[in-house]
This record gives C-alpha cells, sequence and structure tokens, in this order.
DNA sequence: GTGAAAGCGCTAACAC
DNA sequence: GTGTTAGCGCTTTCAC
C-alpha cells in the first residue's frame, strides 16, 4: 500500500524525490512537479519490461541476460538517458571503485608528476581518484584520511608527512582499505612502501665530487624532519667515511625552508673561514638558494666552487653551466605505486614490502676538479 | 519477520554484511564470522539506547537533539569507532559533497597550482575534490565527465579541451550539478568560465616592444587550436594595428608543440632574410625555444634580439638575461573558480558570467631599443 | 535466463 | 525532543 497522496497529488516518497532533484536545481518551489529526473535503473526496467534484476545485470555487465533482453534494456538506457548512480551502486555491493590520495600540495611538481603517472594507472582500471593536500601537516593528514574513510574508498595512497606511526596512519592501515605509502616509509607500519634510495643517491653524488678532490664539501639541508632528507644526509656521510674523511659539522648547514634560506646560509659559509670548494644541495630550492649565493659572491662555478643538487628540474639545465644532480624518478613512482595499490585491491595478500627506486646522477656542468 | 537463518546459524541479511567486510579484507572464507565490522549508525544507536534517528541527528549535527542524548551518542559513537558512511548519506540526501574537476594534466605546473588553490577554497568547505585528466582529448574529457556525473558530485570544474560546445559539455551544463569553466571559454555554453584577458596581456606586451621602437616582432606559436592561445596573437595583432604597423604573416610562426618545435622555428626564422628584432614567445615552451634558439646563433638578447614570453616560471628568472613575461594569475585563477563554484552551489542562479582575470607584465632584462 | 525480495547505511517527513 | 517509517538506487541471493 502507498502512502496517502498529499494535497498535489504526488505520493510522499514521489514527491521527495522530486525535491531531491529540484533541491539540486534550484528550481522555484513552485515548478515542483515539472522538473526532470535522473532516470533510474527502475525506470529503464520498466521502459524495456522487465524486471529491475534484469536491468541491473544487462547493465553492469554481470550474471547471464538473454542477449535479446540485454539490448533491449541497453536501448532503453540510452533513450531515457540513464545514467548509473555509482553512490548506490558503491553502498549496495560494497565497493567504490575510488582511491583516495594523500599528500603535501599536488602544486609542487614533483607531486604532480607523481599524481599524474599514478592516475594514468588506476584511470585506467577504472578507479577514480580523491585527492586531499596535507601541507605536511599530520592534523590536516589525519582529516582527509578521516575523509576518505567515510567516503569507502577501495585503497590509499599516503605520502606521510611525519614519519611516526600515527594513529591515524595506523588505523588507515588497519582499515580495510589497502594503503600504500610513497616517497617515505613510516617505522612500524607493516605496508607497502614506495621510497627511493635516497642513501645511495646521495652517496654516489658525494663520491663524484671526492673523486674531484673535493675534501671540504657542505651540506645544506632545510629541514632534518624529513625522512629523504636525513638519507640524503646519511649518504654523503657514508661517502666521506668511506673515503677516511672526517665529517666537519660546520659543513652540514640546516638553512631553513626557503631558497633564501639557502641563499644566506650558503653566503655565510662562503664568507666564513674555510670555506668549502663543493656545496651539495639536498633538495631544489636548496640547490637553487646555493648556486644564487656562489654566484653573489663572485665564485665561478664549477672552477671555484662545485655545485651539486637533488632532484631534478627544468631550470637546472637552463642556468650556465648547468646544474648537475641527482634525479629522482618520480613518473616512475608515481606508476608503481599505483600499481602496487592495484595489485593489493586485486587481492594480493602477500608481505608488505619496501620498493626502493634507484636515483640517477646526471652529470652537467657544475662540477669540476677541487681548486689547488 | 526476519529471514530464515541459515546453517551457519547467521541470518541471510547479516551474512551478506560479513561477507562484504570480509571481501574487501580479502580474507580466508574460513573466518567469515570473526571478521571485524564496520560500525554503523544503528549500531551506535543501540550502544547508546536510542532510535537511529536520533543517532543521526546527534550526529550529523542537525535536527533537535537533547544535549544529554547527544553526548551519549557521540561517546558511542567514538567507543565504538563508527565512521559515518558518506556513499549512505549522500545516496539518501542527494548532496555527496563532491567536486568533480576535470583538466589537461595535473603534472603541468600550471595546472598544479590552478588544482591546489581551488582544493583550498572547496576542501574549507567540506567538499572532496575527484581527479581526472583529459590530456586535453575530448573523449577522454567525456569519459571522465560521464564517470564524475555516475558519481553524482555537486559541481564540476572543467577545463575544456576543444573550443566547441560538445554534446558532453552541453550536457554536464545542463545537469543539476553546477559548471564553471576554467581557463577557456566555450562560446554558446551559459556558464560561469573563469579566464584570462589574453588578449590585453598580449597587447601589453606587444606595445612594450613597440615601445623600444621594434617593427618586426615574431609571434611563436604552438598551435591554434587553444583559445587561450588565439588570443595571445589576436592581442598581438591589435598592437600592430593600434600603430599602424602592417603585420607580416610571415612573423606568426605555428611552431608546434614543444619547446623544440619552438627552437626549430625559431632558427629559421633567424636565419631566414629579413630577421625580426624582437621574438614574442605564446607560451612558456615557445618562449624557452625561441630563448635557445638565439642563443645558438649567437645573438645577444637584448641587444641584438628582445624576447618576450607568456607565462611566468621559475627558470625565467634564473637564466641570463631574466626573461621579461607575461604573468598569469593561476592561484588567484584556482581560487576564484572555486569561489565561483561554492557559489553556485551554495544557490546562486544570477545569469552565468565570464570572469577575466588580468595578466601582469614582468619586466626584466630580455628586452631593449631594437638595433639599428 | 528472469523475477521477487531483502538488504547496503543513511536521511527526512511526520507523529507523538 | 525522540521514535517510526518510508525511502535513496543499486546489488545479490534464491526460487522458479
Amino acid at each position: 500500500v502507498r502512502p496517502a497522496d498529499s494535497a498535489d497529488g504526488l505520493t510522499r516518497p514521489f514527491r521527495a524525490r522530486v525535491t531531491r532533484s529540484l533541491r539540486a536545481k534550484r528550481c522555484p518551489v513552485a515548478r515542483l512537479r515539472y522538473a526532470p529526473m535522473d532516470a533510474t535503473i527502475t525506470d529503464v526496467a520498466r521502459a524495456a519490461g522487465v524486471s529491475r534484476a534484469t536491468a541491473a545485470r544487462a547493465l553492469g555487465e554481470y550474471g547471464y541476460v538473454g542477449s535479446a533482453t540485454r539490448e533491449r534494456v541497453q536501448k532503453a538506457a540510452s533513450e531515457l538517458g540513464y545514467v548509473p548512480n555509482r553512490l548506490a551502486r558503491a553502498l549496495a555491493s560494497g565497493v567504490s571503485s575510488a582511491v583516495g590520495v594523500v599528500l603535501g600540495d599536488v602544486g609542487d611538481p614533483f607531486f604532480g608528476t607523481i599524481v599524474r603517472a599514478m592516475s594514468d594507472v588506476l584511470e585506467q582500471r577504472g578507479y577514480t581518484l580523491l585527492l586531499a593536500n596535507s601541507d605536511e601537516d599530520p592534523e590536516r593528514e589525519r582529516v582527509a584520511l578521516e575523509t576518505l574513510a567515510a567516503r569507502r574508498v577501495d585503497g590509499l595512497i599516503v605520502v606521510p608527512s611525519s614519519r611516526a606511526a600515527t594513529p591515524h596512519l595506523r588505523s588507515a592501515a588497519a582499515g580495510s582499505a589497502p594503503l600504500v605509502l610513497l616517497d617515505r616509509a613510516v617505522r612500524g607500519l607493516q605496508v607497502d612502501s614506495i621510497i627511493v634510495d635516497n642513501v645511495a643517491g646521495a652517496r654516489t653524488a658525494v663520491e663524484y665530487l671526492l673523486d674531484y678532490a673535493h675534501h671540504r664539501i657542505a651540506v645544506i639541508v632545510d629541514d632534518l624532519e624529513f625522512e629523504p632528507i636525513r638519507e640524503r644526509v646519511a649518504g654523503y656521510h657514508e661517502a666521506l667515511a668511506a673515503r677516511g674523511i672526517p665529517a666537519d659539522d660546520r659543513l652540514t648547514v640546516i638553512a631553513g625552508p626557503t631558497q633564501q634560506h639557502a641563499y644566506d646560509a650558503t653566503r655565510r659559509l662562503i664568507e666564513g673561514p674555510e670555506r668549502p670548494t663543493a656545496v651539495f644541495g639536498t633538495n631544489t630550492y636548496m640547490t637553487l638558494g646555493a648556486m644564487l649565493a656562489v654566484r653573489d659572491c663572485g665564485l665561478r662555478i664549477p672552477d671555484d666552487m662545485s655545485l651539486l643538487g637533488f632532484d631534478d628540474m627544468q631550470w637546472t639545465t637552463l642556468v650556465d653551466p648547468p646544474v648537475s644532480v641527482v634525479a629522482l624518478p618520480a613518473a616512475e613512482m608515481g606508476r608503481l605505486t599505483g600499481e602496487r595499490l592495484l595489485s593489493r585491491m586485486d587481492g594480493d595478500t602477500s608481505r608488505p614490502k619496501r620498493w626502493h627506486l634507484t636515483t640517477m646522477l646526471i652529470r652537467r656542468g657544475s662540477c669540476g676538479p677541487a681548486p689547488t
């Protein structure tokens, strides 16, 4: 028995549907009953003269349907302009075909490239990307993860903003959607992590400088909070140690986050006593700031001072001389992360692993023999 | 009356729920009944000893609830680790709090910056971003829009890949979710469009060159398919016309998409008869290719050749001399787009408008008097 | 092969 | 204030 009709002659549920459709369209209420409504599978089924279940089977490409029936349903669907409601499908089936991505800032070209590559892999398999920026703030990260969990994403990709296994990361890892960590691993979290071998990258880079007989090599660091940066510094120390060169603490400079910080720090270093003969920038801003400082101090690169950077960006090839750098495989990271997540979502239950990608030392013109 | 229990003692619907939860977790089927399940609002209501409606009201922050009741419900929710299911909420309420974004490529720093700014505005109001790349391919754009429609997003932001009002754009515009166009307007589509005044930007830029007494100014273009590029060329012509300088068609060069194309085209231009005295690049790749070509031809900038670009990127300040450019307000575009969409979703039904943002001419060192 | 019916987890109109 | 109830649009047994 349908509920009683109201004054306007519409049954309550029907009116609810119209109202909803209208609310979305923001039409004046007076025109209530004329508003177009989205066709549902029920409409399609009715038009095709079959049951909803059959219509769903024909449209959802599962189960058995006669080919004649299928065609009839498909025709009805396209005539009605039927667009399946994936929210309803997700609710009923428990599969949302959505993947959540949480990272520092999509505006950062490094992350932008990663997201792009990842998105290609995932979109191709029918997943939609839900994106959230954390600004490297654990609290924003927590909120983002909560939202994504509430939206019942089928998988999660996170560039963790902290190297601790925070409660929200733990619960994300424990949730039913597989989690893959990107760019930074987190201790004590048993999940796949796609990371770069920063230690080896930095070691190779510093060895390259050592081969040029540099003994006083400065490292310019923004902040030791981020794991990749710590690893790069570790690689620097490893290289020195391997050659038996004692590390001079004054050559490890914590500059601060911006290019300007790096600039100032490098100037102080150059103008101070015991000037280094080479500078190693641990990220693109540090390298850039250092380069400008060297330039402004009237030193020539690489004759008076060698310069080596981490992370390859367009500008490194355009300055004079072009800057030698350790390049990160950003696109490859994105691709692999997407693939790992896909495989987890496909049911891979093997033991979580860390996937180390290797960097590449690109020799350009900014490194040369140490001045004597 | 609940359906009959099956052999394992679980009611059918209950088992479906467990199965679903398991399927997500990929546990061996044998452990069926021990799998943890997400708490639902019904569980919370039961634990708090209230009805589902009351629990929903307490948790959803709407309607009247006694403060004691509210606290009891909230306590129960947090104890159960309740995470509201936003799919269900969206289905029931008709509001998904999600916004779809379709653009060429997030990996492009211009788009990356835009998305970031946009995301800040929208996230703050509780919207989640669903992202899709079109690669400027109308067909991929169509598919993306279909997916987003199926997910019932509350709003759409599109950087149209074609300047025609394609059927899929039309139907997106006609749908119940408001649509805002970004970076490029589409003729015959009555929707808000956030665009840059490329004509004025290019005109001002070319006037700047004309003020330096340049009469032979080349424009390097990748492709006239994109509206912004056409507008820039139009601005170029306007500036010439205003000064009564006849346009020489050979100076409008359609180079092709990449920096290399621009490089080759510029070289041909320089080595040909009647070399121009200034080059105007209509996007960052064109400008860069042109710069390298000028350099490689042994010409000095700006003494032998002036160079002016469109779109400010980091490298423009790092090369020698730094390149003067027309800067695009990317972050501002993202912010404004987000705000327009918010206001439409909030019910603004005013007539759709085009919002023109202005560019800024940044004078650096790459333009100077025309050689005599 | 197709249909009937019972959910998925939530909202919202209405009654008390 | 709180409970009851009827949905939202789809999937998924199970029976025929």
